[in-house]
DNA sequence: ATGAAAGCGCTAACAG
DNA sequence: CTGTTAGCGCTTTCAT
């Protein structure tokens, strides 16, 4: 067990004050005299003595820790947003406390619930749903900046790609390598905000370059991300019943990857001359002989606005646009 | 600003200990009349109340808290390993928090210590040198479990993948696809026993199925995993020195990456009859038309052994294998 | 230059 | 069945 400032003190034959000080480095301010200090010193030396959080983050009520709650630590986009993250608030002092909700709103409740209780200085929350967004605004006093997901609920705070652009870029050059081909669209989460969005630039991308995108193209689930099960068979319905696709663009990596995997084990791989296009950016998508084009997130842009966020709300500064929407980038193959 | 127990016990005009056992659920127990629960709880319900862990944690000395470090959050393997760890833990009644070292020994031990000083109540740690090892194993009395990473320290815990029964198998399925071509092997984070072991294994099932594999086609660098130029640097190297190779392993993902972007960026495309293999495991490998080996470490094996360790070491049960090593599976295309 | 004491919100032991 | 009280280790204010 590691010793605590009293015990300190009582070794040393002072009072906790003169051991604080010293500890805190403040022994030149309060004119501590040396042999106190050394000997202060040196009883930490020998006997060792770690600062106990708990303690301290009870009496000042806060805790230089922020929370971070997301759908899924195996995502890469949310896995990069995390480390960025993570950096950013180290620098300042915080240390970061990232827990997965596997966009399961019960759980995300109970985790943001279990964040505050530890008296976490702020909250970055990619929520599931609007009710859990709602609520979480509703309640929570203290700062909270919503990730990657505003469900348009009024007043709060948020940081998140702006999709509709990123859609828009998309439609217009994937319209333009088509080439006749016909395309199909095929996505999951559809109740997010988020994926709403990506499907309706798209379709006003195409459009102004002259594809006009049928609805019948569009499949999209409102099955959760994690179901790779369900995105292999939806493909897999989408190619029985309509031909394998021409040309295919998915709505994030993840579905992506389940029509993929359909194709190579139903076919033996992917089609050559198949057009595709995807949310979200993975080195691997170089790999892939066939055309990619794909939509890079700006992780780095969303987490460094976000932070500053957090920061100025913290320190209940002027904050004036609360609502911010990050450019992506398109990536062409 | 939430209300502490003292506060409702005031409203409701009893004393603290009443509040407490009618919010901990033991008001049967105690037989707290039905009148003074419910008026309890009404006021609770209408001031709302929630319990400050950071007391509780200060007053119990534990936190049902246990820390993670690891190495990176965006390298898959991790993230799996992550994920499955903390579903573990909640089940348990244990809260994860998961921080990223990025393989710097001096990062990798202030996030321990201020782990230790969070009062987690034990410490999964992916070391990132020996030093790093033996120094928390000498210093750290909470319960530790080493993950991934065993830099032979004597008497410590950890779980690791099998690296070389994987890279065994490994070498004798390539020997028998070699089909002639000459065989390179390429690698990062060289001072890793992890690696030192991947490597081992590799060259030992090659030769054990025929093929010698000579030290100059083994190209090891001590770079951390994160040099992504890097390691695109070492393949440009190998390529101009030795010519584009006709089979290639590599010692993890972010490995291969970095070769086949290289690859990508210079010659337009993977090399059809290129062989691949390497270590861990993504579904992108399965849609490049290459021949792909590869071997997929079990995440889950790992998380659950380590987490039985630790609820072991936590409770101070009898722990007899201390040092566990996990079989990989090969996945041939 | 150093010390004493109050109190953060909670728990547990003991008292009625 | 309910109340009182003593800390957990730290910070802060006020004394000396």
């Amino acid at each position: 067990m590691t010793k605590s400032i009293f015990e300190i003190a009582q070794l040393a034959e002072v009072s906790v004050t003169t051991v604080r000080l010293v500890i805190n480095g403040q022994d030149q301010k309060y004119r501590i005299s040396e042999k106190t200090r050394s000997r202060i010193q040196s009883i930490i030396d020998e006997h060792g003595y770690y600062i106990n959080q708990t303690a301290r983050n009870l009496k000042l009520r806060k805790t230089q820790t922020l929370g971070l709650v997301v759908p899924r630590l195996s995502n890469l986009f949310f896995s990069q947003l995390i480390e960025i993250l993570e950096v950013s608030c180290r620098n300042a002092g915080y240390q970061l406390i990232t827990v997965c909700s596997y966009d399961d709103p019960a759980l995300e409740q109970n985790l943001t619930e279990n964040l505050i209780q530890r008296e976490v200085d702020g909250l970055f929350v990619v929520s599931s749903s609007r009710e859990s967004q709602l609520k979480l605004a509703k309640l929570c006093q203290k700062p909270v900046v919503f990730l990657d997901r505003n469900f348009d609920v009024d007043g709060i705070s948020s940081v998140t790609t702006d999709n509709i652009q990123g859609g828009y870029q998309l439609g217009c050059v994937m319209a333009k390598k088509l080439n006749g081909r016909e395309l199909f669209v095929l996505g999951a989460d559809g109740w997010l905000p988020t994926i709403q969005n990506r499907i309706a630039g798209l379709k006003s991308g195409l459009a102004d370059s002259g594809y006009q995108l049928p609805e019948q193209d569009i499949v999209i689930k409102g099955l959760a991300v994690a179901d790779w099960d369900n995105c292999i068979k939806t493909m897999e319905e989408l190619c029985q019943n309509r031909g394998v696709p021409k040309a295919l663009v998915t709505s994030s990596l993840p579905v992506f990857e389940g029509c993929m995997q359909y194709l190579v084990s139903e076919y033996g791989s992917i089609p050559q001359d198949m057009l595709l296009g995807t949310y979200d950016e993975h080195s691997s998508l170089n790999f892939i002989p066939n055309q990619v084009v794909s939509v890079c997130q700006n992780a780095e842009g969303i987490a460094e606005s976000a932070f500053e966020m957090m920061l100025k709300k913290i320190n209940k500064e002027e904050l004036l646009d609360t609502v911010r929407v990050i450019k992506s980038n398109l990536v062409i193959r």
